[in-house]
DNA sequence: TTCATTTTTTAACATTTGTAAAAAATTAAG
DNA sequence: CTTAATTTTTTACAAATGTTAAAAAATGAA
């Protein structure tokens, strides 16, 4: 997906203020396997996904909890870096190679205080990323796991074809034993 | 909780932007009871809480489930309805005769458009809902009941003498009586 | 193709959590 | 104060999910 198609997703900006948004952007490339941003850091930069898949994930005593993926168009930034300048809990991972345009925050910061089109840019980008955390939580706390593999079935059919079923299981919130009587009982 | 310390929350305004805002709002109160906000449709109004205690349910076919707390300084607002102009999918219930400061959101939206500070400031205010929601989704899925217990505990112990505890069994996303064994448990 | 590695499924058993109903405790109203 | 209504806890049993280990299947490299 090219940056043009992916800054449009958040609103229409002036040409002027795209180009100065490009400008600072700069297109970068990593093996599968890379770790694109570490838990327990304050990350400076964020990518959008030109091409290939990533998850979210943090390292517990009980293992890695995977609670995030990211695919084409989609935004990677650890929010709590970027808001509240604390320690993420994200250590974000390649799962293909990956084609990604990345960011500087500070100079996402510099442009929402100079151009009232930016920070309306800004603000449509953060209240998309809020819309699919609160879907996030209500699937989480409103359905069964059973619910929740079969909606993830229906709207993101790919991703089950891309990502490993373990990971897809942490995701849902169960045990990949859990998943595999789910993906049983449904044949 | 005053309008004034309510919208410095979301970082200092111009007193002009500041005047142009309060000029928009209204101070309303209601009862014990009352639903503020109804599931199922797009609603147009948002709220502060100046005094008083809400929650957020969703009726579903096994009962109603409470997945959100609003308190004096809080935020009541369907962000489904604002953002996408969908449905929401909340019941605002007042748990507490309450003062409340009342907006509509096709001003807010007017402002956003007006006045750069106006739109920064609306940027930060979802910024923070998304961080809290965020933190919510990850203590979902990454912590037991029991931890989700004691957060909640540690954090809000207000909240636990204000609201009845099937409310808050339904929040922590287990039985009521699974509740009961925590509690139990740790005398 | 073949072999080694990784991933997924299955099995057996333990633990947790839910459901329904009853008892106890608390709150509200007269 | 007394009674009724609501809320919380407890009990007994059923259902769901986790854990560990092993087997089967799929994937990938030589």
């Amino acid at each position: 997906m090219n940056i043009d198609k992916i800054i449009d997703q958040f609103g229409q900006l002036p040409e002027q203020s795209k180009n100065a948004l490009t400008a600072s952007i700069t297109e970068v490339t990593f093996p599968k396997g890379h770790i694109l941003l570490k838990e327990g850091k304050v990350e400076h930069r964020m990518y959008f996904i030109k091409k290939g898949i990533v998850r979210a994930y943090s390292d517990k005593a009980s293992g890695q909890v995977t609670f995030w993926f990211g695919q084409e168009g989609d935004t990677v930034i650890s929010m709590r870096s970027y808001v509240a300048n604390e320690k993420g809990y994200e250590n974000i991972e390649l799962l293909e190679n990956c084609e990604l345009y990345e960011l500087e925050t500070r100079n996402l910061r510099a442009l929402f205080n100079l151009d009232i089109h930016f920070a309306n840019w800004g603000r449509k980008l953060v209240e998309r990323e809020l819309i699919k955390t609160e879907e996030r939580l209500i699937s989480m706390q409103f359905k069964t796991a059973v619910e929740r593999y079969n909606e993830l079935m229906q709207t993101q059919p790919g991703l089950l074809r891309r990502v490993q079923l373990g990971y897809i299981a942490s995701y849902l919130g169960i045990s990949q034993v859990s998943l595999s009587r789910i993906r049983a009982d449904l044949r």
